[in-house]
RNA sequence: GCCCGGGUGGCGGAACUGGUAGACGCAGGGGGCUUAAACCCCCCAGCCCCUCCGGGGGCGUGUGGGUUCGACUCCCACCCCGGGCACCA
């Protein structure tokens, strides 16, 4: 029962998309925005393929597989979105997204201000080295640097070996062997404690800002892959930072005045600075100015913005995938496929066993090829992107997939972008709803989607998942409940109203708590209804009072849909659809029969309201009734004069306990509220034949009288 | 540890702005229809207590406090569940 048009159907993997995907790939590398290198890379053992980090869970299995992912050095393809970390995370504001999924996007890229300086390595008296080595270190924190009792760097850090003292040497290498081997779940397993584990390197670096030498020491809490993989330590401005120095004996040295009887370790507050030479008396945010200041005055450091948000790692060696659209020449080097070679196509002969290579580099027909510049033999790059690669700019060709000279055209993207409402699941929140924001905004800034569609998605609503046992009910997972035997036993539409029933759209829901019966059954009801075969039949009369009331019924109805409609509410909107056809079943076996008019209307809105959730079945009622398509009807609107009440059930509480209700005229004012109130046999019981303390009217729906 | 959600009958959930807690449905109970069962139709139903069987009373939205005439709703503290981030300098 789902509309589609299917004009617009894209299928990612055929040779067409493949060619814009490609072709989009190539003007990323055109623009630097694509590139190769070398780097410690999340491989997966299980899929036998690398992966991006936003494909790495927190505990450090494989989001697909849930293998635990391994760390390997590699040349791989990257994307570098990290260009554009700002304006993700300022383009966040504008959005109306959940506020949970832009916390996600704003932690993911992770952005902090700080500062980045050089420090001169030295021996223990502060003499500099002969071959003028020196660290540079990042901070966010330069306003306590002279604080810094100590420096560290990361096991892995280039410069480890040409620093460390020969004395320390064999310490040095016992503790780097032992850093390698710990995968990143094992290293981080200290989990923020005191246990720090470091080693000594036997250098010591100057405090640019004290002017004397700190020890360097190696730790495994530094990571080579943040910041520059070295920091100077302020154990009293720095709870980790603290525990180090704790562990290891090395002075700690306070900053900042912490406030009137702080008991605690690190104080990482605001406050006076303290033993901190011309910095002493500031607060922090100027001192921060005054620090960085002083760094670009000397030359040897400036202000700097780092992020937690790495490049995304696009190689995949997959088979299936769209393939990297690049030649590797001896001579040349790495060149593009030209853009009228695309799309470069894996063949379908290819042994799939996985190897940790790609298959494609097994097939000869393939790998071989000759170089487009000096027409020389060459190999093909034969890693595949990763599939993220596709669903990143799929959208912008739903404009327009019949355009067979661009991706899309600016006009068509103009049209129809951005799209107003999209819908998924959370777990897309830093995987897909990142990478599609900055394709839309690289394509946009490289001229191919218009130069102000800055985000492809205005809204975005997260819909929950279905479980089945406690999993996420996914197709990687084959956990699945295939529709077929509920389409022949109750039908697409029970189906359709199962779900939308079974509570609210954003949140989660287990199978088991999908129950088709309940729709099921109402279907049937609304069927028996819609076709007369509910009591003696209708007959013809001027309308009654019980007549008016299920007319006033309809349009309370129509208004309340109305309104669930509008607000995602859709499991009110079927209860709602519910007690209806029960006030109806009511009123048609009535022994005075129902009104032929009012039931016909009555039933007509019912249906009206419920084809979006029930397509088929009212339809098919509808063309019964009607002979046309209830499809191509108006929606229905309230009557504003039927939806006013003339009585209405006051509540009438003693000491804010209900003691009784009572039939009231809707226009009651309240003094009269409080007469009807107080002349309530069950009020003065409770009161006992006091008169109130105190009178709280709230006409017509609340009298709360407190006794005295 | 930090940041988001959430906690309501046997179950899924409703209560939209502080004003009748538990709509609607499932499962359950009673009655009708039927030779019988299923289907279908009608009714009951938060928990506990009392009842002269008309009804009456108390308790109740994770826990403990608070604000208010009145709190599922607002405030404070805590517990539990789910998710995100986490030695990010």
């Amino acid at each position: 029962g789902a509309v589609y048009d299917w004009r617009r159907q894209v299928t990612s993997h055929s040779p067409e998309y493949q060619r814009w995907t490609q072709w989009i790939f190539l003007r990323f590398l055109e623009a630097g925005l694509a590139y190769r290198r070398n780097a410690p890379v999340n491989w997966c053992p299980g899929c036998q393929t690398v992966l991006a980090n936003e494909q790495v869970l927190a505990d450090g299995t494989c989001e697909r597989s849930g293998d635990l992912v391994q760390k390997r050095d590699l040349e791989q393809w990257f994307l570098k979105i990290t260009d554009y970390a700002d304006q993700l995370l300022d383009d966040l504001d504008g959005l109306d997204w959940p506020e949970r999924v832009k916390t996600m996007q704003r932690n993911w890229i992770g952005r902090s201000e700080g500062a980045e300086f050089d420090m001169v390595v030295t021996d223990a008296d502060g003499t500099p080295r002969s071959d003028g080595a020196s660290i540079r270190v990042f901070t966010t924190r330069p306003d306590t640097s002279f604080g810094m009792t100590y420096a560290v760097m990361a096991p892995e850090h280039p410069l480890v070996a040409t620093i460390v003292t020969d004395d320390r040497r064999s310490d040095v290498e016992a503790f780097v062997a032992v850093a390698a081997k710990q995968s990143d779940v094992e290293r981080m397993a200290a989990d923020g404690g005191l246990d720090k584990s470091g080693c000594f390197t036997g250098a010591y670096v100057r405090n640019p800002f004290t002017g004397s030498p700190v020890p360097l020491y190696l730790a495994d809490y530094v990571l080579m892959g943040y910041g520059t993989g070295a920091i100077m330590a302020v154990p009293a401005e720095d709870q980790r930072d603290w525990d180090f120095a704790t562990v290891h004996g090395l002075p700690i040295v306070r900053t900042i005045q912490p406030p009137e009887g702080w008991e605690g370790e690190a104080y990482t507050g605001d406050g006076v600075h303290i033993n901190s030479g011309f910095l002493d008396g500031l607060g922090k945010a100027e001192s921060i100015a005054a620090a960085i200041a002083f760094l670009e005055g000397e030359g040897i450091g400036e202000g700097k913005v780092n992020y937690r948000l790495r490049d995304w790692l696009v190689s995949r060696q997959r088979f299936w995938g769209c393939p990297i659209p690049v030649v590797y020449c001896p001579t040349d080097g790495i060149v593009a496929v030209p853009d009228d070679q695309l799309p470069v196509l894996a063949p379908d002969d290819v042994e799939f066993l996985p190897t940790g290579e790609s298959p494609l580099r097994h097939h000869d027909d393939f790998l071989h090829t000759t170089c487009p510049v000096c027409g020389g033999p060459a190999t093909r790059e034969t890693d595949t992107m990763d599939t993220f690669v596709d669903s990143s700019w799929y959208f912008l060709r739903y404009c327009e997939p019949w355009n067979d000279s661009a991706p899309v055209s600016a006009e068509a993207a103009e049209s129809w972008m951005p799209v107003d409402q999209y819908i998924g699941g959370v777990e897309h929140a830093i995987l897909h709803l990142m990478y599609a924001r900055f394709f839309t905004k690289a394509l946009a800034d490289l001229g191919v989607a218009p130069k102000e569609l800055r985000e492809p998605f205005s809204r975005l609503f997260t819909q929950g998942m279905i479980r089945l046992g406690g999993d996420k009910m996914s197709k990687s997972k084959g956990n699945l409940v295939a529709p077929e035997a509920i389409l022949d036993t109750d039908g697409a539409d029970a189906l359709r109203l199962a779900h939308l029933f079974v509570g609210p759209p954003q949140d989660d829901v287990d199978w088991e708590g999908v129950g088709i019966e309940g729709c099921s059954r109402f279907l049937h009801r609304l069927w028996r209804l819609s076709c007369g075969e509910v009591g003696e039949g209708p007959v013809d009369r001027e309308p009654t009072e019980a007549d008016a009331a299920v007319d006033a019924a309809t349009h309370r109805l129509i208004a309340r849909v109305t309104e669930d409609y509008e607000r995602w509410s859709y499991n009110t909107a079927v209860a709602a659809f519910m007690e209806h056809t029960n006030e109806l079943y009511r009123y048609a076996q009535a022994p005075e029969r129902p009104r032929r008019e009012t039931l016909a209307e009555s039933v007509d809105a019912l249906l009206l309201l419920a084809a979006p959730m029930a397509p088929h079945v009212t339809a098919e009622l509808w063309e019964r009734r009607h002979g046309n398509h209830v499809h191509e009807q108006s929606w229905p609107v309230a009557d504003p004069a039927k939806l006013v009440v003339d009585t209405v059930t006051m509540v009438v509480q003693v000491n804010g306990k209900v003691r009784d209700r009572i039939e009231v005229p809707a226009g009651v004012d309240a003094a009269e509220a409080e007469r009807i109130a107080l002349a309530s046999e069950k009020v003065q019981a409770h009161l006992g034949g006091n008169p109130p303390r105190k009178v709280i009217a709230r006409p017509p729906q609340l009298v709360n009288l407190v006794a005295g």
